[in-house]
DNA sequence: GTCTATAGCCCGATAGAC
DNA sequence: GTCTATCGGGCTATAGAC
């Protein structure tokens, strides 16, 4: 099987294996023997296929942030009324937690960690980005009259995307519950709240 | 200054180090050393007033939890309605995260390793013990009309329970918002959600 | 691409002097 | 109650054999 075969690199297998262990033990508890481990190998080898275990946490956030970003903006950009894009914005959130829920809870756990290092200035840039989305599509939603006039947007805001994002906490992608149907519960919730009445 | 005299005792006070560093920084990232450069003194000489590192959370752990959950139950037993009980819930929350961020930050950000050591076996329970105080809360609220009738309750549960702990990341003590002006906030937000129309 | 072997450092915890 | 000194071990990372 060639490295540009059907199955994925061993790159990336060895990612996919640290990003598991990342996500569910802790970025600074994982060590780099527990990830050898599991992939079969002892820990010098792993330095034959990445220069750090800085750098295996760096690429695996570094891909995701890029994806999910991308998303926002199509949405930012797209001529929905401001109430579709609040839902849709929603949406993608649960899809990004049913599809990458390894990235999510290590961006949830260790980014204040990782912040920190300077490598990881873009973690806090990536932050502030996700700030200026939420924040648009609230604002568009009061101008539009789709959202309640007297919402305090930063409030708003925060609750939004602590609400979406710690659901990473719990949610198990193949459960029962699909991330459509969280999605379509949380939305009820939040916008009979924040709709107008 | 004796021991018994108008300040806390040296080993409440060390506490207190250990549980500021503990909750910004991590359980795991924080060391013996980083607590006793914290405090003065050299790590070895933490062995004078704790047994160890675990001994130093666990105190601080339980102590909190004690009080909440005397708090939890005061709430279940009251004879208000079941709205009135709900808020007072949500409101004794975001008052534990005004009064004790770091033992809250400690719990939510380590409570999963944590409960891997078997003496931290109560924190599994009291994670279990706190589903059903919101989960009698919400039943109530449903039975009695308040909430609306439809309402997926474990989900909810949920919901509540993440929404209102996730603030302790970015509630500061002692800042412009109060706790109660985010209690109001949030209860408004959240009831005209769940409240029934 | 993996293994052998190890450097250099930091960790939690201990024993005994003061 | 704190310090001096240290033990045994785990950590990230490296060098070179295969």
């Amino acid at each position: 099987m060639s490295t540009t075969g059907a199955a994925v690199s061993r790159r990336e297998e060895l990612l996919g294996i640290a990003a598991r262990l990342f996500a569910t033990q802790g970025y600074t508890n994982t060590t780099v023997r527990h990830i050898a481990d599991a992939a079969g190998i002892l820990s010098g080898s792993l330095y034959h296929h990445f220069d750090s275990k800085e750098s295996m946490v760096d690429e695996i956030l570094r891909e995701f942030q890029n994806e999910l970003f991308g998303q926002y903006e199509a949405i930012l950009a797209s001529t929905d009324d401001a109430r579709a894009k609040l839902e849709a914005a929603v949406r993608v959130s649960f899809e990004a937690i049913d599809q990458h829920p390894f990235e999510v809870a290590i961006f949830q756990n260790d980014a204040d960690y990782l912040g920190g290092v300077e490598r990881f200035g873009y973690l806090a840039e990536r932050n502030q980005q996700s700030r200026e989305v939420w924040v648009t599509l609230l604002r568009e939603g009061i101008a539009s009259g789709a959202l309640r006039p007297d919402l305090d947007v930063d409030l708003t805001y925060r609750f939004i995307r602590d609400t979406v994002w710690v659901a990473v906490k719990w949610y198990r992608p193949g459960g029962k519950l699909t991330h459509t149907a969280v999605a379509d519960q949380y939305l009820t919730i939040l916008l009979d709240g924040i709709a107008h009445a």
